[in-house]
RNA sequence: GGGCCGGUAGAUCAGUGGGAGAUCGCCCGCCUUGCACGCGGGAGGUCGCGGGUUCAAAUCCCGCCCGGUCCA
């Protein structure tokens, strides 16, 4: 896609002078008020300029230059913003807040919601994890998190704010007012943005070799590959705070300019290596050159790299790549500390998965270099220092150290586990012949047990086997999850409701006027098929996790029931009835089984408080996951690094139940939704995305708010009592609760109640000794068997004593001893054969042992293995003279008898058996 | 949400339908000034739970619980 000329071409530029350009390195377009400049000056067309230099007025911190770009646009009329979370919650589509505009996106960019102020000024923290192989590489043009300065306009039709001329006057201002930038070091390139469906040209704005800010003009939505204008245009202007305090510092890396006041303290946790100042500032602007792009391997970039400047690879290696690690670590620790502050649990979903990945690799990194038991020292000094200008990162400390601890631990362990199974199958492997490690192998260790080619490659060194790991490693895991996607079936029905319904407005949701309100008349506008569309409900539809309202509904000639209510995408609300359908047209009388309803509703309040609760007892980071309402129960997914302890299921039900008792109204109010963010937070929007521009907002005052669309009880009273009959967990980092509220709590606890009757009746012992009395006869169980077992060893002993001097007969030379033992158990058998075979004639022994359906054992000593016997072959045949059947190797058969048996014909049949075997 | 792997002695694990094992740890004894090592002996198991198939299940099948891991 591309933009023609007349998309650049500006006032601003004939009035300064500037004249189009075209790189001769790269191709692209670009405004310069040097005639003679042929390169674009952007990396990877020129190296930096500014390494080792001080060009701007003075040296400037991210602190500093936040203050300095935020005031800036202040005193130009636009309003200051604080920061929205790094965790974009309030959208469906991205896990993280990865640029400025991301804020408003998709409520105010297409026009559902209002800005909070227009134009409005932002310094928003943004994470990109694209690039994170290259962070450091690049010197830290790339990092995984930076802070976006943001100076936005909104365009409507009738409200113009303002659009190129004034957003590239900005900057011009900006860069030579703040830094003293000349004007014959500001480059402006041509470029165009995509993004999240919208597109736009823009100008990418370059000095001294380093792009320092993205100027967007948004303007279009794509369709395919067409263009369309969309009503609102977005001026959506990126400042690289990070960028600018690196150029005003000049320092060889951003790192330092970063983290420069951060060092000492780093020191004292890790070593950083001490590379000379020279190299650093002849190596540093020829990073320039390094591209994140998918294409260019590391080997590549630093070939490159060391081409350009003159320095040998192998000192780059030696010298510099140890520094780039520790310049990593401190980037993705900062990451992590921002994502952990803000609630999420590592586990292996959604965003959870993102920082559980995040922390890994920061984990293998610090171990490269010695350091891995630095992580929380890390993270501890990254929320110290940025909590100064973000102080939830102070606030989340103990927190986020128990949660990433915890997570650090179970991935030590996971690496422990997983080298010693590495180790085992590798010189199992070796033993049988095989001197490379197979790829399938590797694979399969990665996928299974998460054990990344970099473990397995140490210990096939160590056994001496090859282990080369491919270059399409990662394409040969997803390989194996190849799977056919499964069609949706409800979305096929839906669409066809929503077609056949597409000409009847809208239903007034009554439920909302007048919650309370069970019977109610209104008009049919239309049925199709089962469904039934009204022109107001009482009934209230499937949402937001509730289970939909039940009733009937009358009508001049008849009644039906309503079993399900669906709210389709216009809004149309439609009941599913079974019975006969009423007339289009005619009044019906509608009547919401409402015992059934107050039950979900107070389920749904109990939801909130719940939630509530976890917050209290868990901690800030306890968001809900998901959440269900029905009439008999609810369910709440919250998100826990650890599985809950008994202890704390009891207190969350003590704090849920005391904010019962507290008699809380449940407010319920309409509000714009930049103030409900501004008054409540982002904690909102704990059932995702609300797509609206003006919330419905759910408050037990003191407690809990949310944006929610479902029916509450008026009272926290009203709810009674809330019990959590059981929690599960449904994925690593969430935790299921699973709880009745009011009347429905009964049925559990007097499930239990009689249970544990039952059981205490049983055991004869009294409820309270219940435990007691259980444990004692466990107990006692316990030392009977070991009785059992000694008294049936010596009675074995015993028995074969007697056997001993009377075989039953002796065939070609094999002595038979066959007895019938009435005591079921085959130890004790088999004991008596080990005292009788303990000779060297050739010897055979038979028992039927137990006193119903007889088993059968027969064993043979090596001697008679060598005259022919075949203990399981003889099993075999014995057991299927008897109604049974039998099996087993030489040495053993064993059987089952399909009748009773006396000695006498259990000897008579064994005999004929054996004779058979061994005549053949 | 989907896929895959696993759950056997206190720990780590072996055991592909026929008598529950190894190593470490633990206890006792020998050796030793003592410890470690070494040697000898011993204790320790509802084979995650429930159902099914079978004469017979740790083993095969189904369901559940628990843990791990990859992907979106």
């Amino acid at each position: 896609m591309r933009f023609g000329p007349e998309a650049y071409e500006l006032e601003f530029f004939k009035e300064r002078g500037y004249v189009r350009k075209k790189c001769k390195i790269c191709g692209e377009y670009f405004w310069t008020l040097d005639p003679e400049r042929d390169v674009c000056g952007e990396s990877p067309c020129e190296p930096y300029q500014f390494v080792g230099k001080s060009l701007a007025k003075k040296r400037m911190t991210v602190r500093e230059v936040r203050e300095a770009f935020l005031r800036f646009f202040e005193k130009r009329g636009h309003k200051i913003i604080p920061p929205y979370p790094v965790v974009a919650r309030w959208r469906s589509d991205m896990f993280l807040t990865d640029a400025s505009i991301v804020d408003f996106q998709p409520f105010v960019t297409s026009g559902i919601a209002p800005p909070p102020a227009n134009p409005l000024v932002i310094s928003q923290p943004c994470i990109r994890l694209v690039d994170i192989d290259k962070v450091g590489l690049t010197f830290g043009r790339h990092l995984t998190i930076f802070e976006m300065g943001g100076a936005h306009a909104f365009n409507y039709p009738d409200k113009e704010v303002y659009w190129k001329e004034d957003t590239v006057r900005y900057y011009h201002e900006f860069v030579r007012e703040v830094f003293g930038i000349p004007e014959e070091q500001i480059i402006y390139k041509e470029s165009v943005w995509s993004g999240g469906g919208n597109a736009g040209p823009c100008f990418e704005t370059i000095s001294y070799g380093l792009e320092l800010a993205t100027l967007v003009f948004m303007q279009y939505k794509t369709v395919g590959d067409k263009l369309i204008e969309l009503p609102i245009r977005t001026v959506d202007t990126g400042y690289g705070i990070e960028r600018f305090a690196w150029f005003t510092q000049g320092t060889p890396s951003s790192f330092d300019a970063i983290y420069g006041e951060l060092y000492p303290k780093l020191r004292e946790i890790i070593e950083i290596p001490d590379v000379d100042r020279d190299l650093l500032l002849r190596y540093a602007p020829h990073t320039a050159l390094v591209v994140p792009k998918a294409g260019m391997t590391v080997a590549e970039a630093r070939r490159r790299v060391s081409e350009a400047s003159g320095i040998p690879l192998d000192v780059i290696l030696r010298e510099i790549a140890p520094l780039e690690k520790v310049y990593a670590a401190l980037d993705f620790t900062k990451s992590i500390s921002f994502i952990i502050s803000e609630g999420v649990v590592p586990s292996n979903v959604r965003v959870g998965y993102l920082a559980r990945l995040l922390i890994r690799k920061t984990y293998r990194l610090l171990k490269e270099i010695g350091y891995e038991d630095k992580l929380l020292d890390l993270i501890d000094l990254q929320l110290d220092y940025w909590g100064q200008d973000f102080p939830h990162l102070r606030e989340m400390r103990e927190e986020v150290l128990d949660i990433v601890g915890t997570e650090v631990k179970k991935f030590e362990e996971t690496l422990a586990k997983g080298s010693g199974y590495v180790e085992r199958e590798l010189s199992a492997m070796k033993k049988s012949g095989v001197s490379e490690v197979p790829v399938e192998f590797m694979v399969k260790a990665y996928d299974e047990r998460g054990i990344t080619p970099d473990v397995v490659k140490p210990v096939a060194d160590k056994l001496g086997m090859k282990a080369d790991v491919p270059e399409n490693f990662f394409e040969l895991v997803a390989s194996r999850h190849l799977r056919i996607e499964e069609g949706e079936e409800t979305d096929e029905k839906t669409k066809i409701l929503e077609e056949a319904f597409k000409d009847v407005p809208a239903t007034r949701k009554a439920y909302y006027e007048e919650p309370f309100t069970s019977r109610f008349k209104a008009k049919v506008l239309k049925t199709y098929e089962n469904y039934v569309a009204l022109d107001k409900t009482y009934f209230y539809p499937e949402g937001g996790g509730a289970v939909a309202d039940q009733g009937v509904i009358r009508y001049s000639s008849g009644s039906c029931r309503v079993v399900d209510v669906q709210i389709l995408a216009g809004g149309v609300i439609i009941h599913q009835v079974e019975g006969p359908l009423p007339a289009v047209g005619e009044v019906i009388e509608g009547e919401v089984d409402m015992d059934r309803r107050l039950a979900i509703m107070k389920h749904h309040t109990a939801t909130h408080i719940l939630l509530g609760a976890a917050r209290r007892v868990l901690g800030k980071h306890a968001w809900q996951a998901g959440a269900r309402k029905e009439p008999t129960f609810g369910r709440l997914d919250i998100s826990h690094h650890r599985r809950l302890t008994a202890e704390e299921i009891a207190k969350l039900e003590e704090a849920a139940n005391r904010v019962v008792a507290a008699r809380k109204p449940v407010k319920i109010t309409l509000m714009d939704r930049n103030e409900a963010e501004a008054r409540y937070g982002f904690q909102l929007y704990q059932g995702g995305e609300v797509p609206v521009a003006t919330l419905r907002v759910v408050e037990i005052p003191g407690w809990d708010a949310e944006a929610c669309a479902g029916l509450h009880v008026e009272n926290t009273e009203d709810v009674g009592l809330i019990k959590i009959i059981k929690t599960e967990r449904i994925q690593d980092g969430v935790e299921r609760l699973i709880f009745a509220a009011g009347p429905a709590a009964l049925p559990y606890i007097q499930h239990d109640w009689s249970l544990l009757r039952k059981i205490a009746n049983t055991l004869g012992a009294p409820v309270e000794l219940a435990d007691k009395k259980l444990e004692e006869t466990l107990n006692e169980l316990k030392k009977l068997r070991r009785s059992v077992r000694r008294l049936l060893s010596s009675a074995a002993k015993l028995r074969a004593q007697e056997l001993r001097g009377k075989p039953a007969a002796t065939v070609k030379g094999v002595k038979i001893y066959v007895t019938r033992e009435l005591e079921d158990d085959r130890d004790y058998v088999l004991q008596i054969s080990d005292q009788l075979l303990n000779q060297k004639d050739p010897t055979c022994f038979i028992a039927a042992y137990g006193e119903e359906k007889p088993a059968l054992v027969i064993v043979a000593n090596k001697e008679a293995i060598n005259r022919g016997v075949h203990a399981g072959r003889l099993a075999s045949s014995v057991a299927r003279r008897l109604d049974g059947r039998g099996g087993g190797k030489d040495r053993l058969g064993q059987g089952g008898l399909g009748r009773q048996v006396s000695e006498e014909e259990l000897r008579e049949k064994s005999l004929e058996a054996l004779r058979e075997l061994l005549a053949r």
